[in-house]
DNA sequence: TCATAATTTGACACCGGTGTCAAAGAGCTA
DNA sequence: TAGCTCTTTGACACCGGTGTCAAATTATGA
């Protein structure tokens, strides 16, 4: 009676069986046609294809999954503090997913919790997905990706440190990053260029901070403690670094800030004070949100592009699902960010 | 040999045999067990309950989905102008899911496409998930909701006007927000406030728009056709408008802005020109982003609660898989929008 | 106490595909 | 054309659950 009542309410979808009546072939063959595979000649392969597309029929992936061991299924685990960096890189993996006839399914997970991997390793052992994309800062975290690996579990980690093998990396180059940020400040006339970094549990903020200290030292600038501040990548967190810098008898003409909150924090606080930006003081962020070209003055930043990101991890996923690791290996896998450069920093008083 | 290389790997999870074995009932009783099916006896149930726990035996929803109508997946799908109002009702929506075994997948489609309707029919057929949860603006589309209904998909709009039955909406009232806005303006002491609405295809347009006009009527105040203007939703949108308000000999006091992107065009172009906000120009904004605490002033916006509006519409579907449509049907439909009160709006300099 | 009804359980087919392996067909040689 | 190999195809069991319906058990009533 249930079977009634759907039937009459769905119009019952082909299945392999009706293709294979059809076509007058088994549903092995047909089977094998839906999976590309080369033992059929090419008459049945047409002849098998022709009914396919007649009947509309796409092959159930729930019962592929239980058949086979693949789930044409791919996982993102995020514990995101920047709601927008999930999104683009969500969207980059699903460009590619789409097309590929795979779905996506999002996990959210904290950080810091130590039943992460727990957590991580149940979803994986219900979904069996056929890959595990990683989001910073939880692609940090080695007993994940340990673990992962030992179940044979295909993963990608997107983070900003060469920490893992190509074929499970796709990389943004922070450290290259900041160090554009600063000698563009340094171009502009600047010397006294503060830092504010993130918290430094996180590989992003050893990157970026690594980058502003080589950039100083290959400019022959002194690196002056007193102007490197740890935030959280918070704007409030940007607020209070700023109050600081401020209300020092040596104050920065530029401050760097390790993230776009934080840079809108030190602007906020600058305007708050009656100083102009980039007048008084440059202020510079990174990430490139949305933010940056929202708040006023538009804030120079760095863009690193998150749905390439996405979308190269997910391709190195399906890569090695179907050609193998090799093919996944010879995907790119280190993005370069660069310069945006708006209104936000300009040459310093003193050079005018 | 393929099934070798796998046990090797993975160990092999417990399937509904082990623990039918072990407990000593059958399979189909084990089933019963953990669908809370009444026709089992408390001392049966115990027994595999306690081998399930002991086994850390998880059914595999893909061999459920294959041999049941459920599929335990919630659809998403969104076409959005505002990623961040997705991530928020992704969340919502995600914390229920997950605490009944529920996934979730998203499906991007666009709103003006032709093919919207074909392309989530088909992922409809595809994963036969057991509920599709409908972002703002494509919740408007009725022949979407139809083709849904007609394929006995049981489905929540998210959408911010009373356009379907309780059980297959989640409305933000948005008439009311954008008229406790007016009502916060008028308070103030404005008498000249202009409105800038975003695209009339969109419903959050219509209902917003309606409720300055509301306010208006109920305070008494003129309705000026000059002080009404279309923008899309985006920032450059707002730069225009102002531009517009600016030059014209009669500029108003206050701008209330559809949205915060607007919003924040419209206060960058008035900083641009010198004005002061709030001391020359009030600014308000509408959905409380993320940019509107980062703005600077911070911006007065209304807020409505997307993961409310995702966990409500969770919740719905699930009660209404499990209980019945009458469940979902008492559950909480309509989010009344609430004022954040900021920076950026203050009394007119004519009352001060 | 036994017949009967109500409750609890299980045997078995089935969901829609895939893996295995044997059978059928094609191509080649002698 | 028989005999052989190589290619293509299909029969059948199986993946891990659920639906159906009959069998077994327990409760009820006369």
């Amino acid at each position: 009676m249930g079977n009634l009542v759907r039937t009459l309410v769905k119009p019952l979808r082909p299945t392999i069986n009706d293709v294979a009546r059809i076509s007058g072939v088994s549903k092995k063959t047909v089977s094998r046609v839906i999976n590309d595979s080369p033992l059929v000649t090419d008459k049945t392969r047409e002849k098998v294809q022709a009914v396919i597309k007649d009947l509309n029929f796409t092959p159930d992936p729930q019962a592929r999954a239980l058949a086979s061991s693949r789930s044409f299924l791919l996982g993102v685990v995020y514990a995101n503090p920047n709601a927008l960096y999930f999104d683009y890189v969500q969207r980059g993996i699903l460009d590619v997913c789409r097309a590929a006839g795979y779905e996506l399914i999002a996990h959210p997970g904290e950080f810091n919790d130590d039943t992460l991997v727990d957590d991580v390793m149940a979803f994986v052992r219900r979904l069996k997905p056929d890959g595990i994309i990683l989001l910073s800062p939880i692609s940090q975290r080695e007993d994940l990706a340990k673990e992962l690996e030992q179940a044979g579990c295909h993963y990608i980690r997107l983070v900003s440190s060469n920490i893992d093998v190509s074929e499970h990396l796709v990389m943004s180059h922070d450290k290259i990053g900041a160090k554009k940020m600063v000698d563009h400040l340094v171009a502009l006339g600047h010397t006294d260029i503060a830092f504010i970094s993130g918290p430094n549990q996180y590989i992003s903020t050893l990157e970026r901070k690594a980058g502003y200290l080589a950039a100083l030292e290959e400019n022959g600038l002194e690196i002056n403690a007193d102007f490197m501040l740890e935030g959280d990548y918070t704007y409030e967190s940007g607020i209070s670094c700023a109050q600081k810098l401020f209300s020092r008898k040596n104050v920065p003409t530029a401050i760097f800030a390790s993230n776009d909150e934080i840079a809108c924090g030190v602007i906020k606080e600058a305007l708050q004070r009656g100083l102009k930006v980039p007048q008084d003081v440059s202020v510079a962020g990174f990430d490139d949100s949305i933010i940056a070209s929202r708040v006023f003055p538009n804030l120079t930043t760095v863009h690193r592009s998150a749905d390439l990101m996405g979308k190269l991890a997910a391709e190195k996923i399906l890569a090695s699902l179907k050609t193998g690791i090799e093919a996944a290996r010879e995907i790119q896998t280190i993005i370069e960010p660069e310069l945006v450069i708006r209104e936000s920093t300009g040459i310093p008083r003193s050079k005018e």
